[in-house]
DNA sequence: TACCTTATGAGATTAAGTATCATCCACAAA
DNA sequence: TTTGTGGATGATACTTAATCTCATAAGGTA
């Protein structure tokens, strides 16, 4: 477990927001798991214990959840939208073949400072999308190959 | 535009595979600009011009341009794909308000040497997902605490 | 406890993308 | 130029991801 109840109470309660039970059980399962999960893995994770949550609900505590800053998005092309409960900042592994994402170290790359542009945004974060192939999917396309 | 039709037809020939009317306007039209647009954005423009083509087959040739390297995908966060003609390597800034895409040079990253990570991936490519405000976005927000 | 605000569940709805299939077209061989 | 063949296309049905609506239920406080 990442964090103690204490410390979600304490979050819930100076944002001003209720803390329901379907919150803590989708933080929890979230926080629990190193696998990037989609709204559906946590709907159907929770659904063992909790079978009367609904899918609209965890959608809304997973939105709920990132706005508060407990949770984050993590960027992939198109497909559903992961979410990762780590909040130090680090990159991201995307395998092009099964979609699986891992967690990466690429160092203290400190981009900000190194991005040029003259094109008047604001930039407040960024992060970086590796892709290539799994070991899984790497031994797959080698038997195929044979 | 950014090719002349000889480049799209040996590239084409190249893959085996036939180059048909829709596959070059599709082409065309993400070549000839700058906002990164969703497969809709493109059906929307090519319509103008080619009102019989039809939504399916902008996929299929946006995914079939992506197979052979003529296009690239732009990662974001669950929302539509957006495409890419720009195949020299660059990354992406994100407005987190309205959603729009820009290019942005970070500099001559090569990150793939300082990637540490000892989970087998064979990585292929990266791309640097910076977000932030865009100028209007700024500008709208700084409207509304006043 | 009683109150008020916000969240929830159920189910309809939208949006993005994929699948199916009869017909058509690109391309090359004759 | 004609013909043949595989692959592409248009129409449309379907799937998946996500959002919306609204009556009811639960969290937080006084
Ligand atoms: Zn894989
Ligand atoms: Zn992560
Ligand atoms: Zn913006
Ligand atoms: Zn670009």
């Amino acid at each position: 477990m990442a964090h103690s109840t204490d410390f979600l109470e304490s979050t819930f309660k100076s944002k001003g927001l209720p803390l329901t039970v379907q919150r803590r059980v989708v933080y929890q399962n979230v926080a629990s798991r190193q696998d990037h999960p989609t709204a559906d893995d946590v709907y159907l994770a929770v659904q063992k214990e909790h079978p009367d949550f609904s899918r609209a609900t965890i959608y809304r505590a997973l939105d709920c959840l990132v706005q508060i800053d407990l949770l984050s998005r993590v960027a992939s092309f198109g497909s559903a939208v992961r979410y990762d409960a780590k909040q130090e900042h680090h990159d991201h592994m995307h395998c092009t073949q099964c979609g699986q994402v891992a967690d990466v170290e690429a160092g203290d790359l400190n981009l900000l400072p190194k991005l040029k542009q003259d094109l008047g945004f604001t930039v407040e974060t960024y992060s970086v999308h590796f892709r290539g192939l799994c070991p899984e999917c790497q031994l797959e396309k080698t038997n195929k190959e044979n």
